[in-house]
DNA sequence: CGGCGGATCTGACAAATGTCACCGCCGATC
DNA sequence: GATCGGCGGTGACATTTGTCAGATCCGCCG
């Protein structure tokens, strides 16, 4: 019996997917968490064999939720079930130690083969993300530049965002505009596009 | 036996509801479809009771698939099972003839008696949504600004935006002005969110 | 018929945004 | 010890964006 720990914050679609595993004769459910934080901590009781994280959570995001099981549960095998296969959530879910990297679209079967697979020690990776991950190169955009480009999304204007990360309006000007730069956009809406669409942020 | 069809662009997110829906005795699931054009040729060779449509689905959203439907087979509910429940997603889909709205936050269970709750012929819509839906108005934007916000969303610049809708830049400038005015929003980057966070685009 | 509101446009203006050059300060690395 | 890159900043500048006051058409409604 494989016992699987299930973290998705959509309490329809984790219903649907404990359901789902639980038609296989073989795995067993062990704990539901709907946010990042109650990952790990569910974790730490149940002892699960394999998680499955979601990336988008509120509170607190699935690939931290990773690094922090993995440390406190070495044994159990993180799988990341997400709704955007995006290269930098795949680089990052790796340096954070997961074995597999599951993108929603893919057919409901693979969810399970990937379960199996990952408990006997293989890992599961999509051939064409893994390249694209390794094709478009690490993030270049420094941490400030995240920061300031993140604070950005919102619509938020020079003047708040140097309010919200203490800088001055120029910095921000300046961040902004070398972030503009490396993403090869024209302003910043097309910046955080392309920044999100990577996974960088 | 209720007989269903459902549509969702996510593959394992629909395998999985169907696992779901198949626990349930008394409900079959009699066709699948990924996009609103399939959903809509499914339901005509299908003829189901009951059709589970999600809004966010790439080529053709679930609420113009819910019109189609509800012309060709005029007997078959609509229900609509969204991720974000957005006031006007809400009106529209009320004015495309759908008798349930649900969340796909909210419990698994509520998905199986709302199938059988319209069944019976009643509606199926949170409260609270409700109560937003109408406290919080019709969409103030005309067809015009909203197809100038649209265009903004990506980050396209004023001259971007006027030669993909043959106008002129200054009332480009002038259409966002009266968008971000209506949604009370400080810029266009705010104006979409604001926009987007209602279900008016 | 007259008025209203939407769509479209113009021109002018103020404010915000984006760019560039250049400054100093650190910590790491060669 | 020098160099490089990231961080933080300044000031000047061009461009873009947002605002406002008008203007013309058109269709609809009382």
């Amino acid at each position: 019996m494989i016992r699987v720990l299930l973290a998705e914050d959509q309490a329809m679609v984790r219903g649907a997917l404990v359901s789902l595993l639980g038609l296989e004769p073989d795995i067993e459910v062990v704990g539901e968490a709907a946010s990042g934080p109650e990952a790990v901590a569910v974790a730490r009781e149940a002892r699960p064999d394999v998680a499955l994280l979601d990336i988008e959570m509120p509170g607190g995001d699935g690939i931290t939720a990773a690094a922090m099981i993995r440390e406190e549960v070495p044994d159990c095998k993180i799988v990341i079930l997400t709704t955007f296969g995006r290269p930098g959530y795949l680089r990052r879910a790796m340096e954070a130690g997961a074995v597999a990297f599951l993108v929603k679209d893919r057919p409901a079967s693979e969810l399970a083969a990937a379960v199996r697979r990952v408990r006997r020690g293989e890992r599961v990776i999509d051939p064409d993300l893994a390249a694209a991950a390794l094709s478009a190169g690490p993030n270049p955009l420094s941490p400030r530049e995240c920061d300031v480009l993140a604070a950005a999304a919102d619509g938020s204007t020079v003047g708040d965002i140097a309010g919200r990360l203490h800088l001055s309006e120029g910095t921000v000007r300046n961040y902004l505009s070398s972030a503009i730069h490396k993403t090869h956009a024209r302003n910043r809406i097309e910046a955080v596009r392309r920044a999100r669409s990577q996974g960088w942020l």
